[in-house]
DNA sequence: TTGACATATGCCGATATTGGTATATATTGG
DNA sequence: CCAATATATACCAATATCGGCATATGTCAA
């Protein structure tokens, strides 16, 4: 009866804005913790726990190369976002699939239009 | 210092998967709270309240006709969600498109060489 | 007006989060 | 072995959530 977990979903990892910058520092490729901690300018304990939910949900993968830990992104998990948000990209890109922007649009074709049907 | 607050982000108010849920019986067209509520039985309060969140975020649109508000979807908010995930598609979508995965390929290769060990 | 219907709000308990500070756990170099 | 470096973890305070139940608000109909 509480919030979902921030490790339920790649959704509730990534709802935290401070965790998507570090996987947009990870796409331009692995780094170790303190690139990370250095690159945003965050505290280095805070870095490591964002990092530890964003393995959980399995965003990140990790390769230990003698004392530092790099971690890489896998993107496999963000699919789903992209899935779910994908069948809303009409909502925001066609011109006639709600009524303000059909009234919109006949009100442009009026406008140009010269063909007598004006106001 | 606690979780942000899921009306400050559609990121957040989208990390409840009832609230997705809404916005997904939303996409069909308009509908009153009943109608949501019985679809996804779940309690009417419930369903409000979320209806409000998603309100709060500029989700979704409402029209009251005599007793009944009428919910619509407004996707323009799931933008920024859209346009974020979609440049992380080519971590799923593409082999060969980051230098790690090359190097990770690369090693693959090595250790299935001369070792036995195959995948 | 009264009652039925539709929706919103208030209060509650339980929970898990975020960020800070301090400290623990490796691992390397000398 | 010791010191330094890199990263992880423990504990804490403050906060806001989600869901349940009860109730308030608003609107129609007779």
């Amino acid at each position: 009866m509480a919030r979902a977990a921030t490790t339920a979903d790649a959704f509730n990892a990534v709802a935290e804005p401070r965790r998507r910058q570090i996987l947009d520092v990870l796409s331009g490729g692995e780094r170790p913790v303190n690139d990370i901690v250095s690159e945003l300018g965050l505290a280095q304990p805070l870095v490591s726990k964002h990092l530890r939910v964003l393995r959980q949900v399995g965003l990140v993968d990790t390769r230990d190369v003698g004392r530092q830990r790099f971690y890489r992104l896998d993107g496999h998990n963000l699919k789903p976002i992209h899935d779910w948000v994908k069948a809303y990209e009409q909502s925001w890109t066609q011109r006639f699939d709600r009524l303000d922007d059909v009234l919109e649009d006949l009100k442009k074709m009026e406008d140009g239009d010269g063909s007598g049907k004006q106001r």
